[in-house]
DNA sequence: GTAAACTGCGAACAGCGTTAACTTCGCATA
DNA sequence: TATGCGAAGTTAACGCTGTTCGCAGTTTAC
């Protein structure tokens, strides 16, 4: 049952993190340091050691809640496209994407960057690796929809690579538990490497060496990736 | 004029990178501290700020080093293939950069993971900065040698989006310095956002949750790759 | 031969994550 | 209503971090 106390707590949880969020976006991620974010809100740091195991852990839940974020703005873009419209879809969720990322480069490095805190961490139960996993289902119910309204050109079975095919094969009945064709699975990792990789190096500045706005050569990848599975290229709606 | 004191304080500084990425390497990069990197080397960490003006600048100097490894390893396997082979500089390139970041992951994430220390930190002469340039010049000078060798469809400048059209020249004639078509520099940014794109979701562990092994998923970029750049694809030579 | 420059050291400062012992308060039950 | 327990906060402390300072010892240069 929901007592008093509970929402007490659960409220102070949410405080902790966005306060840690703030101070991550305002002065970087060095500067998110238990001791601030304590003093941020007239606490002493040891206090959070009741909420959090670990300054770890801290940022983990962090993570899962940006996660959260970014999966429902991803809806949310989705919802204001017609339902039939697959091509829409597809090129709404990744400009959203894009433009998620773009718009919160420090969220995204702790998302996204190198795992560098020690990455085969098996936390009993992961709050953020089942935001990430409920992020990734996003593109791949997208993708997998895309599959069957309007079905493209995929390689047989006897045209991928032996090796790729045993993972494909492996990934399909071990994870996702659905009956599909490899060859779906294999364009759904080619779009989603060239989507994620292209957002990342964006994001992290090693485009800037050429480009200042990346804009167009996203544009130009959504296009080509559009062909590639059968949808129709429409530029973006509100062109600067 | 070359004075002992200057070999031994070259001699020092190079122990100082060589230990700092042994322990970057065995330990992670936070275990990599003033104090543990002079530790290791018998000696305290204020005698560092001898040799480097910070922390932040040790690694630095650090990353030029590897940068300028890294595109030693690159030229190395470059010789070893036929001159007139354009393809197969190609393919080496490529396949020997993935190599390189997959064996020494910890080393990319310094190089190519998000800018987090200030990201717009201008020094005066940045070591660092020349070395990534260098890098980089390696695979555009191969990308002009394609070009120039075996000329590949590229789109005009009409067919280029006006935004990034100014890009492109900006960066041919601004940096570059070369006369040559704005789509081949497109195309040149096309490659290289997929290339670099596919091996850092792969070296940062963003593939691992349906591949455990991306080389098939690489290979079949290259074979794209290829194909756009009129080369011959063939497969790599020890194919496990 | 002497002065200057270079290279190292130990001590110290503020800040970090984390632990321990201790107080205070809210709530549930006898 | 009184009692007691657990949750939530405190301060103090440990060992670690980057960094600065003042002091030696050695090496070079004039």
């Amino acid at each position: 049952m929901e007592t008093r106390r509970d929402r007490v707590r659960a409220a102070t949880v949410r405080e902790i993190s966005e306060t840690a969020r703030r101070i991550l976006v305002e002065q970087g991620p060095e500067a998110a340091t238990l001791r601030a974010i304590a003093r941020e809100m007239g606490m002493t740091a040891p206090a959070l050691y009741r909420y959090f195991g670990s300054h770890g852990e801290l940022l983990r839940h962090l993570v899962g809640d940006l996660f959260t974020e970014l999966t429902g703005e991803l809806h949310t873009a989705l919802k204001q496209v017609p339902q039939d419209d697959m091509s829409g879809k597809f090129l709404t969720v990744s400009r959203q994407f894009r433009a998620w990322s773009l718009a919160h480069p420090r969220e995204y490095a702790l998302l996204f960057g190198a795992p560098v805190r020690g990455a085969a961490e098996q936390e009993q139960i992961d709050f953020a690796e089942d935001c990430a996993r409920e992020f990734g289902w996003t593109f791949m119910a997208l993708f997998l929809e895309l599959w069957r309204r309007g079905p493209f050109r995929i390689p047989s079975d006897d045209e991928i690579d032996p090796v790729l095919r045993d993972q494909l094969r492996r990934y399909r009945d071990g994870v996702l538990g659905i009956e599909l064709p490899l060859g779906v699975i294999q364009q759904f990792l080619k779009c989603w490497i060239r989507l994620q990789g292209s957002v990342s190096l964006e994001v992290f500045g090693h485009l800037a060496f050429a480009l200042d706005d990346a804009a167009p050569m996203f544009e130009l990848m959504l296009a080509e990736i559009s062909t590639d599975l059968d949808l129709t290229y429409t530029p973006p709606p509100h062109n600067t």
